[in-house]
DNA sequence: TTAATGCTTCGGTGAGGGCCGAACTGTGTG
DNA sequence: CACACAGTTCGGCCCTCACCGAAGCATTAA
C-alpha cells in the first residue's frame, strides 16, 4: 500500500513551529527577507537560514536574491492550499494559537491567501461569480465564461498574463470551509481591489481592511 | 503575526513516515485495526499504538472499540482534504514514494478518497453534475438542485441521512488538481457504484476497478 | 580598502521523540 | 479455569534535528 506521493516529508517541513510560522507569514503574499522571517519564527538568523534552505529544497518556498537580501515567497498556489486546509482541521480541533485575538473576526471577514482574497468576502465573491454564470466548472476545470470575461473587462480588471498558473482555481477557505477564487484571476481581482483603493492591507497581518466606500463599491461591482 | 490556528502540531502528526502511511492507508475509507495499521506503517504494534494515540488525540482519526479489536478511521472529510492537498504538492515535487509502480495509472484513473470517488472519473463525475445543473455553488455552499435530486432519485441512489456532514462538498484531487465530490452525496454515489456492481475495490489499495459493463453503465448514468 | 550589513556554513550541545523488549490489561476461546 | 490474542503502558536506547556561537562569504557603503 505504498501508493501515491510521499506526504510525510512535506508535512514534516510544516511540522516545525518555526517553519510553520514562516509559511503562515508568507501567506500574506508578500516576499519577506530571511531576517524578517527569522523574527517571525522567533529564532536566530542562522536557524532561520537553515529552515529556509530546507523549505526551498522541499519546494515550499521560492528564493529571490536581490543584492545582499534574500527574498522568500511561497512557491505556488498549491502550497497555500495545503496551509489553508491545515488551518481548517487545526481550527476545528480548537488548536488556536494562543487565544483568538481581537483581530480574529477581521481575519475571518477578509484576508489575503497568498495572493488572492479569502474569508467571508472571498467566498462571497466566488459564489457570486459562479451564481451569475461568470465562472463555470467544466471538463477543463474552472473556467471564465464569455459573460465573466465581459464583466471583468467592463470593470477594467487587468488579468496578469504571465505564468503557467491556471486562470481560475478553487482554494479551500479555512474559516468558511468553502471555496474561494485563486489562480491568476483571483490574484488580479485582489490587485484590482487595491488599485481602486477599496481596501488596504493591515501591516504585519493577513487582514484586508475594506473602507466604507470601498466595501460598497466592491459589493456593487461583484455581489 | 501569530494569527490563525496552529498548523504545526497537525502537520507534525502527518510528518512522521509511519503515521503518514497509516493515514494514507485509511484514505481507503475502510476502518483498520491497530495491527493492520502497524503492518502498513512497518513498525511493531507498540509503536503503532503510540502513534494512533497521538493521531486520535490530535483529532485525525476516530477509534471504534469492538471487542479486543480497535478499529481506526479518518476523523472526517477535512482530514482527507488535507491529505489529498499534501499529495498534490508532494507529487509535483517529484517526491514519489519509491518509483511510480505499474498501479499508478489505475490510481489516477479511479480511486477512493476516504469514502468517495476521486481520480479521473471522480473529477469527471463532479464536472458532469455541475454542467448538467445538478450541483450548484451558492451562498450556502455546494448545493444539490431540484434537477439533481430528481436525477439521483431516478437512478435509485440512496443518500445516507445520518451525520452532521454536509450533503455536498468539494474535495481537491491530487492527481487531477481539480475538485471532486465529497460529502454525504459523494459517499452515497460511490456506494451506489459498488452496489450496482459497476466497480470493486482492489484489495490493499485505493484503486477502484471498474469492469467493462460497469464503466459503460456509469458513463451512461452520469457522464 | 575598510567597515558594515545580510546571509550562509560549521561545530557542538541538548531535548524531543521514534523505536522495541518486556510486562500488564482486557477480551474472547477451549 | 488456563490460554491465546489484541492492544496499551513502561523503560531505556539511540538518532535526529532544532538551536545558537563563531567564523566565513558576498554585497553595498564610505
Amino acid at each position: 500500500m505504498k501508493d501515491g506521493p510521499d506526504i510525510s516529508r512535506t508535512a514534516a517541513l510544516i511540522g516545525d513551529p518555526g517553519r510553520a510560522n514562516m509559511l503562515v507569514a508568507l501567506m500574506s503574499g508578500k516576499a519577506l527577507t530571511a531576517g524578517e522571517l527569522a523574527a517571525e519564527a522567533g529564532v536566530q538568523l542562522q536557524t532561520a537560514s537553515g529552515h529556509l534552505a530546507k523549505l526551498e529544497q522541499g519546494g515550499m518556498v521560492r528564493r529571490d536574491r536581490q543584492g545582499r537580501h534574500h527574498y522568500f515567497a511561497l512557491a505556488d498556489d498549491d502550497v497555500a492550499v495545503v496551509l489553508e486546509a491545515l488551518m481548517g482541521v487545526a481550527a476545528k480541533r480548537g488548536q488556536l494559537r494562543t487565544r483568538t485575538g481581537p483581530r480574529d473576526p477581521e481575519l475571518r471577514r477578509a484576508r489575503v491567501c497568498y495572493n488572492h482574497l479569502a474569508g467571508d468576502l472571498g467566498v462571497a465573491l466566488f459564489d457570486a461569480l459562479t451564481w451569475d454564470g461568470c465562472l463555470q466548472e467544466d471538463l477543463d476545470g474552472l473556467r471564465l465564461t464569455a459573460k465573466g470575461q465581459a464583466k471583468i473587462d467592463a470593470l477594467g480588471v487587468v488579468v496578469h498574463a504571465k505564468g503557467r498558473a491556471p486562470l481560475c482555481r478553487a482554494c479551500q477557505d479555512w474559516s468558511e470551509r468553502r471555496s474561494h477564487l485563486a489562480g491568476r484571476l483571483g490574484r488580479s481581482l485582489l490587485d484590482h481591489i487595491y488599485e481602486k483603493g477599496w481596501a488596504s492591507r493591515v501591516d504585519g497581518t493577513r487582514i484586508v481592511a475594506f473602507n466604507k466606500a470601498g466595501l460598497k463599491a466592491f459589493e456593487e461591482a461583484f455581489l
